[in-house]
DNA sequence: TGACTCACG
DNA sequence: ACGTACGTGAGTCAG
C-alpha cells in the first residue's frame, strides 16, 4: 500500500529553532531552523520511506477559528527575527528537495493536514503525520499515524490507534473533548476553568464527550460540576476551536505529490552557501543509493530520440485510456521509462523499417495512431498473440496474467490501478506512480518474454505460422478495422420502418390472443402467455423454467396460428435490434463501421469480429438477408466482391483423411452432397432426391463438428436409430474418414493435443475425462479443430497475400472483412477485374492440398447482390 | 451478471 | 448409462 507522509512545516521549523543553539553561517546568517528541519527531513525520508510526501504550512492570515473567537491564538507571540529571515531559505530548500508544499489562504497547517490525511486514506493510502502539535492525535484512524517531536529534533514517538488509547485512556476522537475541557495556552483555547488534564480525562473517560457530560451534570460534585455547568457554552466553544477541520475546500491531485528525486546540484548549492557540510555528504550518499532505485522513469520524445539511435528492438507498451494513448512505456538496453502522449505525431519517430517494435497486442496501438494518420513501416512481434498460439484456448492474454505464468513476474492488476466501472478513475486521478510502474515492468519484461515464448514456439514448430501468418495478419486486421465497411443510411432506414409496420400489427394481434398485454421479449412471460394461458404442451425445460426457443416454437405451430406470429416477431425484433438500431449509432461521419477483430479469443485459430460483429449478418433467412443492401463499397459506383472458398472444411478433411472417395468427389468437382447421399443411402446419384440430399447434408456437417448419434437425429428430427445407420452407412462408405477420425481421436489422447495443417496447436485436457459428457466433448473438439483450424489457416494466409497484393499493386481496393471462409474486397470500379483474378488466384493457390481450393467469386454494388 | 435466444461460418 | 452437435458475439430480461 501507498504511504503519503504529511509534515506540519511550521511545527517542525519551530521546533528545530528552539530545539537548536543559534547557528549561523559565515555571513551571520541564522540557520538552526533550516539546519534541524533538513535533518528531520533527510531522516524522515530514509527512514519512513514514503511514496508521496507533502509538507504544510500555515498562511498568514485571518484563519476562520478567529472570526468565531477574536482572541484565538492571542497569547502566541509573533514569530522571532532569527526564525523570519530563515522561512524563505527554509522553503527553498523544500523546493531543492522537489516537495512540495501546500498552503491555502485561511486555514492553519493542521486543517490543511487533517483534510489532506482524510483525501489520501479514503483513497487506500497509509498516511503518516508529523508534527510536534499533539493535537494531531485526534487524526489517528486505521491508516492514519501520527508522529509527534519528543526532544531535540530527532526523537519522535509513534502514534496509532492503539498507543493514543494506551497512554491517554481515550480514543483519538475524544482528545478533542479532551482540549476542550482543558484548554490550551499556547492557543489560547480557553477550556473549562479550574480543569486539568487528570480531571479532564477522567470525565471524559466517563461520560464519552463533551455534548454528554453537559447533559449529564447532575451526576458531578463540588466545585467540578459548579465550574462544568457555569462554563458549557466556554467548553463547547472551546472543543469547535480544538477541533481540526478535515474538510478544507480544496482541489488536490494526489500524484502530484508523489516522492521525487531531490535536486542534489540545487540542494548542495543551498548547503553549500548556508554551510552544512556534514549535511552534503550524507546528501551525496542518500542520493547515489535512491538514485537506481528511486528513478521516477519518465521521459520526453527527445529521450526516446536518443534511444532509438542506440538499440534497434524496442519494447512498446501503451496506456490507452478512452480511446486515446494517454502515456507509453518503452524498454529497451537502456531500461525502460515512461512518456505522456501529448502529440501523436511524436510516434512517427518509430517509423523506420530498422527498428522491431515487440509490444502486447500491437494491433490496438497500431489501429489507434493509425485513426490520425500514422503509418509505421517498422517490424513488430507480438507477445499476446505468441503467448495465443502456445496455447489458444486461455480466456484471455493479459498482461499481468502472461507476465505470471511465463516469467513469475507479479504485475499489479491494471484494473486495480485504473479501477472499473463507476469506480473508473479519471485520467488525472490514476496513482500516477502505481501506473508508471506498472507500464515500466510490462515494457521491461516484454523482450525477456518474447525470448521464453519463441523458445516454445520454436519447440513446437510454430515459428512459420507465428512469423508468415500472424505477425503479417496483424497489420492486415488493422487496415480492415481501420478502413472500416460503409453502410447505406437509407436501406437500414427503410428496413426499419417496415419491420416497425409489421411488428406493430403483429404486437396487436399477439395481444389480442392473450387478451392482455406483455412483454413478448420476455421469455418468462412468454412462456407464461404459451403454457399456462393456452396451456400448448411444454416440449423442453430450460434452467430457470419452460424453453420458448425456435425449436419449441415450431413445434407449437399447429396449435395455435399466434405462435407464427410469435416467431415473426421475434425475428423481426432480432434484426431491428441487432443490426440496424446496433448499427446506426456507430456509424462514423463517413457511413462507415469500424469492427475490432480478435486474433486471441477462438480456440480453434479463427478470428473473431466484435462491436460490431461483421460475422454474423443475416444470411440464411431472404427478409433478414436484405439487410446486406446496406453494406455497399466506399467508392462512387464501386461494387462489393466477395470470394468464399467451397466447401474448404470438407476439402480440408478430404486432405487430412487423405480418404480416396472424398478425394475423388473432389477431384471431379462433384456436388459433395448429393454424392454422400449417394453413398449413404445407396442409390446411384440419378436416384438421390432432395430430401436425401438435404439429410445428406447435415451427415457431412456432423462429420465436421465431430459426429454424434445423438447430435444427428436432433438435426434431422429422426431416431437416434436411424442417425447411426446414416453415420454408420457413412464410416462404412468413407473408411479413410473413419480411420483419419479414429487416428485424430487416438492421438489426442496420447499427447493432449490436435493440430492443424500449419501446425496450430489445441490442447484437449477433456479427452481423457472420467466424466462421459467431458470425453466426449474432448472428442468431438479433437475431430472438430484440425477440420475448422486448418481452414483458418488457409484464409489467414490468403489475407496476408491479398493484402499485399492490393498494396503492392497500389491499387485502391480493400480488403475489409473476412468471414471465416469468405474475404470482402471494397473494389474500386476502375479495378473489378483484377480484383476477381487476384482473390481467385491467390485463394485457390495459397496451399497445395490433396484436392482443389475451390473460389467463388460475387460482385454487386452492396454485399447483398455480391453473392 | 447469468441465462436465454438467435445471428453467422 | 451418459445426453451435446463445432466455433463465435450481441441484445434482452430478471434478479
Amino acid at each position: 500500500m501507498s504511504k503519503f507522509l504529511i509534515i506540519d512545516g511550521n511545527s517542525l521549523m519551530y521546533r528545530a529553532y528552539f530545539a537548536l543553539p543559534d547557528l549561523m553561517n559565515s555571513e551571520g546568517m541564522h540557520t538552526n531552523a533550516i539546519y534541524g528541519f533538513s535533518m528531520m527531513l533527510l531522516k524522515l525520508l530514509e527512514e519512513e520511506k514514503p511514496d508521496y510526501i507533502a509538507i504544510a504550512f500555515d498562511k498568514k492570515a485571518s484563519t476562520f477559528r478567529h472570526k468565531e473567537y477574536s482572541a484565538y491564538k492571542g497569547t502566541r507571540q509573533s514569530m522571532p527575527e532569527e526564525l523570519i529571515e530563515q522561512v524563505d531559505i527554509l522553503k527553498d530548500v523544500i523546493n531543492a528537495f522537489n516537495i512540495k508544499t501546500i498552503e491555502i489562504e485561511g486555514f492553519e497547517a493542521d486543517d490543511i493536514i487533517g483534510t489532506v490525511s482524510k483525501i489520501a486514506s479514503e483513497s487506500g493510502m497509509d498516511v503518516l503525520i508529523v508534527t510536534g502539535d499533539r493535537d494531531a492525535l485526534q487524526l489517528v484512524s486505521a491508516n492514519v499515524k501520527v508522529k509527534i517531536c519528543k526532544k531535540g529534533i530527532t526523537q519522535m514517538d509513534e502514534y496509532d490507534e492503539k498507543a493514543v488509547f494506551e497512554k491517554y485512556e481515550v480514543t483519538p476522537l475524544q482528545f478533542i473533548d479532551l482540549k476542550g475541557l482543558m484548554g490550551d495556552k499556547s492557543d489560547n483555547i480557553p477550556g473549562v476553568p479550574n480543569i486539568g488534564e487528570k480531571t479532564a480525562i477522567k470525565l471524559v473517560k466517563e461520560f464519552g464527550s463533551i455534548e454528554n457530560l453537559l447533559m449529564n451534570t447532575d451526576k458531578l460534585k463540588g466545585k467540578i460540576k459548579e465550574n462544568v455547568e457555569n462554563n458549557a457554552e466556554l467548553a463547547v466553544l472551546s472543543k469547535r476551536l480544538a477541533t481540526i477541520e478535515r474538510n478544507v475546500p480544496i482541489d488536490i491531485d494526489l500524484n502530484e505529490y508523489a516522492v521525487k528525486n531531490y535536486d542534489v546540484n540545487k540542494l548542495t548549492e543551498l548547503f553549500e552557501k548556508l554551510e552544512f557540510s556534514s549535511l552534503i555528504s550524507d546528501l551525496k550518499d542518500d542520493s547515489r543509493d535512491t538514485k537506481d532505485i528511486k528513478e521516477w522513469p519518465v521521459r520526453d520524445f527527445t529521450y526516446v530520440k536518443n534511444v532509438l539511435g542506440k538499440f534497434d528492438v524496442l519494447s512498446l507498451y501503451p496506456f490507452i485510456y478512452d480511446g486515446k494513448i494517454k502515456a507509453v512505456s518503452f524498454a529497451c538496453g537502456d531500461g525502460s521509462f515512461f512518456v505522456e502522449i501529448d502529440d501523436y505525431d511524436n510516434f512517427k519517430l518509430l517509423n523506420n523499417d530498422k527498428l522491431t517494435l515487440i509490444g502486447h497486442d500491437l494491433k490496438d496501438f497500431l489501429v489507434n495512431i493509425s485513426y490520425c494518420g500514422i503509418e509505421l513501416n517498422c517490424k513488430i512481434l507480438d507477445t499476446a498473440i505468441m503467448t495465443y498460439l502456445l496455447n489458444p484456448s486461455e480466456s484471455n492474454y493479459d498482461i499481468s496474467r502472461v507476465l505470471k505464468k511465463y516469467l513469475k513476474e507479479d504485475l499489479q492488476n491494471i484494473d486495480d490501478i485504473v479501477g472499473k466501472g463507476r469506480n473508473k478513475k479519471s485520467y488525472d486521478d490514476i496513482d500516477k506512480k502505481l501506473l508508471v510502474d506498472y507500464m515500466c515492468s510490462a515494457a521491461s519484461n516484454l523482450s525477456k518474454l518474447k525470448d521464453k515464448l519463441m523458445s516454445f514456439i520454436k519447440e513446437m514448430e510454430m515459428e512459420d505460422l507465428l512469423k508468415n501468418v500472424e505477425i503479417p495478419l496483424i497489420e492486415v486486421l488493422k487496415s480492415m478495422e481501420v478502413y472500416g465497411f460503409t453502410l447505406d443510411k437509407d436501406v437500414l432506414r427503410s428496413i426499419s420502418k417496415e419491420i416497425d409496420e409489421k411488428t406493430d400489427k403483429i404486437v396487436k394481434d399477439i395481444y389480442d390472443a392473450a387478451g392482455y398485454e406483455f412483454n413478448i421479449n420476455s421469455t418468462k412471460q412468454l412462456s407464461e402467455f404459451l403454457f399456462d394461458k393456452l396451456n400448448l404442451p411444454a416440449i423442453k425445460k430450460t434452467k430457470t423454467g419452460y424453453s420458448t426457443d425456435m425449436e419449441v416454437l415450431a413445434e407449437l405451430i399447429p396449435y395455435n396460428d399466434i405462435v407464427g406470429e410469435i416467431i415473426e416477431y421475434r425475428q423481426l425484433m432480432k434484426l431491428k435490434s441487432t443490426y440496424i438500431d446496433g448499427f446506426i449509432p456507430i456509424m462514423d461521419e463517413n457511413n462507415r463501421v469500424h469492427s475490432t477483430f480478435k486474433q486471441t479469443v477462438a480456440a480453434t485459430g479463427r478470428i473473431s469480429s466484435t462491436e460490431p460483429n461483421l460475422q454474423n449478418i443475416p444470411v440464411r433467412e431472404e427478409f433478414g438477408r436484405r439487410i446486406r443492401k446496406a453494406f455497399v463499397s466506399s467508392y462512387e459506383d464501386g461494387l462489393i466482391i466477395s470470394a468464399d472458398y467451397s466447401q474448404i472444411e470438407l476439402r480440408v478433411l478430404a486432405h487430412l483423411s487423405e480418404d480416396e472417395k472424398l478425394i475423388e468427389s473432389f477431384l471431379n468437382n462433384e456436388d459433395i452432397h448429393l454424392r454422400t447421399a449417394s453413398e449413404v443411402f445407396k442409390v446411384s446419384k440419378e436416384e438421390v432426391t432432395s430430401e436425401m440430399r438435404r439429410r445428406a447434408k447435415a451427415v457431412n456437417f456432423g462429420i465436421v463438428y465431430g459426429i454424434s448419434d445423438y447430435g444427428l437425429s436432433k438435426d434431422l428430427k429422426i431416431s437416434r436409430k436411424e442417425a447411426k445407420e446414416y453415420i454408420d452407412n457413412y464410416f462404412d462408405r468413407y473408411k479413410g474418414v473413419k480411420n483419419y477420425i479414429d487416428s485424430i481421436v487416438k492421438f489426442a489422447k496420447e499427447n493432449g493435443y490436435v493440430t492443424t495443417i500449419l501446425n496450430r496447436r489445441r490442447y484437449i485436457p477433456e479427452i481423457n475425462s472420467k466424466n462421459f459428457n467431458q470425453r466426449s466433448f474432448g472428442e468431438r473438439m479433437a475431430m472438430n479443430t484440425p477440420i475448422q483450424g486448418s481452414a483458418a489457416d488457409i484464409i489467414k494466409m490468403s489475407m496476408v497475400k491479398v493484402y499485399n497484393e492490393l498494396k503492392e499493386r497500389g491499387l485502391k481496393s480493400r480488403l475489409i472483412l473476412q468471414v471465416h471462409d469468405e474475404l470482402i474486397i471494397d473494389t474500386h470500379p476502375d479495378e473489378v477485374e483484377i480484383v476477381k483474378e487476384l482473390l481467385k488466384s491467390i485463394m485457390e493457390n495459397i496451399i497445395k492440398l490433396k484436392v482443389p481450393l475451390v473460389v467463388d467469386i460475387g460482385q454487386g454494388k452492396n454485399w447483398y447482390d455480391a453473392k
